[in-house]
DNA sequence: CGATCGTTTGACGGTGCTCAATCACCGTGG
DNA sequence: CCACGGTGATTGAGCACCGTCAAACGATCG
């Protein structure tokens, strides 16, 4: 039913030469709708007839380009395994990191309304995507109404996280806004029925920076204080969360507000005195 | 076949005792499908047998509140006309904006994924929407291809969109997420065929400014200097947008380049000076 | 006309951006 | 085995930008 002509991507414009040249997006065995929905989240696996859907499964090396912005877009993709950060690239080279994508997630939806990519996806890791022919999409959709109904929770939930990302960018302090981050990844962990407290970043301090709208300095800074803080321990990319209420609290301080002074003097009293204001 | 049961809402814990306490969301007169369909954008007005469709239509007077972020959500809502805004309201009362809505726009379908609205809807000026009732949505899916292919085109550009407005917060200098800002809604008034030069603003600057994640007065001096730029003109809430390109050009500042010198301190330079630079 | 809110402008102080240097970690090759 | 770039992370110094506080000014509505 799906025909895969091409099996090897490059990343001509983006990453001109990444690491390892060749078939970094792979296609591998097809599998069921049934695995398709579960990685989706869904739940009540009905037994749902259409068993003879073959959903292809690609695979994606780290640092590969599964999306190109701009490129005609023929497939919208569901994480299965792995971690994508998507990207939006300046003329002057500067990337724009717009979210990050873990399994369950859609990927390419937003080019349904314009037939191109708007954004780049890339891997942080080595990952493993379903791939659905988005000129076959309305009629599986049609064909299996729980498939259906999963990719509208996903694109309503994608939606809701939007706007915790704009939430996210919004706070005054470059260190609530980092946690926030945290705390959100910390939730989507537990989401996924892993463990909110011991946390290890896919992603760099620059992509890190670049979605949260602030320097890359400025993150490793704010990860320092967070830690003197005592909220977290941080070894290069494994985050320990330490105190989660206190990191909570630090995420309460909204623009505008003067109420919430995030000390915590536990450590030797060296932090600078950004709490020195009001009585 | 859909029951409208209450045709009063208050705001109690948003907006406590907007202007005017009473009568802000009635109901009026149903409309069609196709209707709803062409407010939505779709051109192509297939016949489409369905035409015992009654979709609710509401109004919504300024100020009014149409969702309440935490409520049970039962509707999602498409705008007819108007305009809206989309916030988070913290614990302390900070409004923090999502994003704008203008006709077309799809209201309230982050919730489908919880049941519950993750976010506000307010209106900027007297409004209609059109009333989705989310427990028959999924059947007016499948019984109207149509509605189902609009909405999903409109999901897709919710989703664009959410990727803009994170590309506006991210800009460094305020004047840039300002012309980005601008140039967005430029472009959505061309999108909808009006004027994308004269601009009426229906939200405050403290909006813009939440939305941005700038402080308000902030908006209000980077409003003079594009103005003083040459870019603009500015009078309270009418913008007329005198030169595009160098707005655009404006808009061309990312993080970690030095390329661009907006400096034009004095009124006496009159043209455009980003065009000089990139040598 | 007065009250309230929105907008603008000013002054000041602090945060974070920029430019650097340093260190740690790799994979490569001598 | 250790030099050798290359990348990422951390830390420091300086200064511009913007957030905060404050006070006019203007608009809107009763």
């Amino acid at each position: 039913m799906v025909v895969i002509t091409e099996a090897r991507h490059t990343s001509p414009e983006v990453g001109e030469g990444w690491k390892g040249s060749r078939c970094n997006v792979i296609a591998t065995t097809p599998t069921t709708l049934h695995d398709l929905l579960h990685a989706m989240g869904m739940k009540t696996d009905e037994p749902l007839g259409d068993s003879n859907f073959s959903v292809p499964v690609w695979r994606v090396r780290a640092g590969a380009v599964l999306q190109h912005e701009g490129a005609r877009s023929e497939f919208v993709h569901v994480v299965r395994a792995g971690t994508f950060k998507c990207l939006k690239t300046s003329e002057d080279g500067y990337e724009q990191v717009l979210s990050f994508a873990a399994p369950g997630d859609v990927l390419g939806f937003e080019a349904v309304c314009r037939g191109r990519h708007v954004s780049s996806v890339v891997a942080l890791e080595d990952s493993t995507v379903f791939m659905l022919p988005l000129r076959d999409l309305s009629r599986w959709r049609q064909l299996s109404p729980a498939l259906d109904q999963a990719l509208q929770y996903a694109l309503s939930r994608q939606l809701a996280r939007a706007g915790e990302i704009a939430e996210m960018m919004a706070a005054v302090a470059a260190e609530v806004r980092l946690a926030r981050f945290l705390e959100w990844l910390s939730n989507s962990m537990a989401d996924r029925g892993q463990s909110p407290w011991r946390l290890y970043l896919r992603m760099s301090r620059r992509d890190i920076a670049s979605l949260l709208g602030v320097a890359h300095e400025t993150v490793s800074r704010s990860f320092g204080a967070l830690a003197e803080w005592g909220y977290l321990k941080v070894d290069n990319r494994s985050v320990e969360i330490i105190d989660a209420a206190g990191l909570h609290a630090c995420t309460r301080s909204t623009r505008g507000m003067a109420d919430e002074a995030p000390r915590r003097p536990a450590a030797a009293g060296r932090h600078r005195a950004a709490v020195a204001m009001a009585a």
